[in-house]
DNA sequence: CAGGATCCGATATGATACTG
DNA sequence: CAGTATCATATCGGATCCTG
């Protein structure tokens, strides 16, 4: 039955290709940028130690649970410290550190490509749907 | 009954802030290039043209379902192109335009930092692991 | 104030089967 | 060969309640 022992070379494949990518550096740096709660809280740290309230105030629709889910991974990463006051009731302050620091010249670079092409991008979906919707797809 | 107001004040702001997110290019870009696939067919292209059954096969682990569904979203994207031979059978060649093309020094910063700095991450990591074992929490 | 624990629905992704 | 369609499931994210 040569058709599942294809799938399960595809299966052992996939195994040992997603092994591989969890290996590579740059994939990893993708998961974590990727987050959509990161590349909101990071330029809010830019500015300066925030409190967990101030964040959760700047970054309107956060829910604490990925406030808190998330910054404790950016922590784990030592892209940001974590640092309790404990006073009554307590005070957690959060900063970038400058490993997390030099992570926003990337996030620059990445905001200043998608300034100057994400027009086009717009322009080609534009195109795109007009012209499937002319051959008769569904709109 | 304070708190229902402050729940759907809240709810109100994430949606208005989800709309201005959808707006903003860095957003969307960030969103398209963390896809799992994006990152892998875009530098597959990069060589030159490759057939749908080629990059099926380079790029091991990926479903026909998630080939050509990223495949479609890159065309509407304006960044790869989709050239069909009627022969028979078919045959499908994908192209990187050269809008996809100035993404890749893009992906190569990304890479770079990655490869730089990704170590720091990794002992960041353990070093925060080990110590929450050694404050008694669960590994 | 800051955050832990839990429940639950939406979405994403993969496996599988079928088609021009 | 290059897809499309359907089903099952796994993960994510949000709402809610509770605590030091």
């Amino acid at each position: 039955m040569p058709t599942r022992d294809a799938a399960a070379l595809r299966r052992e494949a996939a195994r040992a290709y997603d092994a591989y990518l969890a290996s590579c550096p740059a994939r990893q740096l993708v998961d974590r940028i990727s987050d959509k709660w990161v590349t909101l809280i990071l330029p809010a740290l830019a500015d300066g130690p925030q409190r967990y309230s101030d964040l959760s105030r700047r970054i309107a629709g956060v829910s604490q649970k990925m406030l808190t889910q998330t910054l404790r991974s950016l922590e784990r990463d030592g892209l940001v410290t974590r640092h309790v006051t404990p006073s009554v009731p307590v005070r957690v302050d959060y900063e970038l550190t400058p490993l997390g620091l030099s992570l926003m010249p990337l996030i620059a670079c990445i905001k200043d490509w998608a300034e100057t092409h994400m027009d086009q991008v717009a322009a080609a979906r534009q195109d795109y749907d007009s012209a499937s919707s002319t051959t008769g797809a569904k709109v």
